[in-house]
DNA sequence: CATTTGAGTGAACGTCTGTACACTCAAAGC
DNA sequence: GCTTTGAGTGTACAGACGTTCACTCAAATG
């Protein structure tokens, strides 16, 4: 934030360049509701932009109006403060993440190996939304309460999605809801460590993308082989076998 | 004889009101080396206590100067900026942390079964520096990025020695380096997830402390069990039941 | 004892912030 | 066609920010 200062010096902000500066002041025609949209639209994905550097708590509401192209006062239009946008922003940021669910759970990869689709589809995902899920992680622990908050909902859904489908897997009334939601919970913060380490990736050399997956991958395998451990030493055998098949095909480091 | 120090400049300047606000201008007394790390110290706590509402981004050196009862030119005798104060507030964060590994890894809690004892003293040391992880979790992924990468480097540290602990458990040469480090990063994780599920326990109604560390030590006892069957439908079954054995004693849910 | 050192002071600077207010003027509604 | 609406404008202000500078004055130094 503050080596920005260093563009902006006393001068007019007259004589810049008529070219250069790519700044669009909102693409312009449609209706009024249309026009509206737009700006508002604008207003977010500067927003998400501007989110790959610093976070939510260090992004004015002027900067944000300016990189849009409107005045800061044309904003309230928009939103009442930037908590609220970052609130909305959470809402949009999800729908690629419910995208991805939903891919996952169709099995599109479709290799029969549940857990290698589902790796690549996050894998995908990752870097074709790569400023939603930043966003998503770093306001997930972050310092506006009202966007945490919403996140964690969001993903608590997430997870008792997850829950369903586990239960779906293991034949349903072998394992408790306690211990389907345990391991889903698992799960997904797996998933989302995994996420983190593949935004993390650039910049940080020494681990590429690939290799984080490849991690990922065998992080699930392990504990698909864990469900099928979980019960299997004593109470019933052939459920354990079922969830069991989840891990397979296992194929070990070499 | 332009060096006339007799200026005549509007000093005055002399004690102010007696009892104004009632900020603590650091303890006096001691050494001036005594009294400059005591001044040190307060601008790290306020930092530290700040944090809990807010991100690193969102606290100002003016206000943190001002809690510590220092004006704010003052600050500069102890840190270049804020940021040189966060990265340094994770080396101390840190220190407990640490201190955690190294119970662990002793038993403290000693009742021969690893996990239970391990989860039992996350749940201590997070109840006992509640800021401190507070501030690692939020600014792991937080906007300053000389932060997050000093709390990286500690956290890779971390898992390595880990991945040690547990080479020794797994009768060293079986497995793969490549797959202990997976293991260990998913332990690290689901103890970091876990610290993150505490820190908001409160003011999040629902989940309780209680009921958030029982999911984490069936985690990772469903982690344990993972590893046990990893690699024992082949390869080296004496050193899987080796590995097994860390899982136990086991007690499923109810 | 006289001198040097350096943590803390206080005023001032230029900049950026969120927000208030009165406004314009094309599209929407009648 | 006349009126209403509302997205976007421009000016203005008070407060907070990081940073500068010349300073004080007790402790450390010798």
């Amino acid at each position: 934030m503050r080596d920005v200062t260093a563009l902006s010096g006393p001068n007019g902000a007259r004589s810049l360049h008529p070219v250069m500066e790519g700044r669009r002041p909102v693409p312009e025609g449609g209706s009024r509701a249309e026009r509206k949209e737009r700006t508002r639209q604008a207003l977010l994905d500067v927003t998400l932009r501007l989110i790959a550097q610093r976070s939510l708590a260090g992004i004015s509401l002027r900067e944000v109006a300016r990189e849009a192209g409107i005045v800061p006062t044309a904003f309230y239009r928009h939103f009442e403060s930037m908590d609220v946008l970052g609130v909305e922003l959470v809402d949009e940021s999800m729908r690629p993440l419910r995208q991805m669910i939903r891919d996952a759970r169709r099995g599109r990869a479709g290799h029969g190996d549940i857990i290698k689709g589902t790796v690549s589809i996050l894998g995908e995902h990752v870097r074709s939304h790569r400023a939603q899920f930043q966003f998503l992680t770093r306001e997930r622990y972050g310092g506006v309460a009202s966007v945490r908050r919403a996140i964690d909902t969001e993903l608590r859904l997430f997870t008792s999605e997850l829950t369903v489908d586990l239960a779906r897997l293991t034949a349903a009334n072998d394992w408790s809801a306690e211990d389907l939601e345990m391991t889903a919970d698992l799960m997904v913060s797996t998933m989302l460590a995994t996420v983190m380490a593949l935004l993390e990736v650039d910049g940080r050399r020494g681990e590429d993308e690939q290799q984080i997956l490849v991690r990922a991958e065998r992080q699930l395998r392990l504990i698909a082989l864990g469900m099928g451990a979980w019960r299997s030493a004593g109470s019933r055998p052939e459920a354990a076998r079922r969830v069991r098949a989840v891990g397979r095909p296992l194929r070990p480091a070499t």
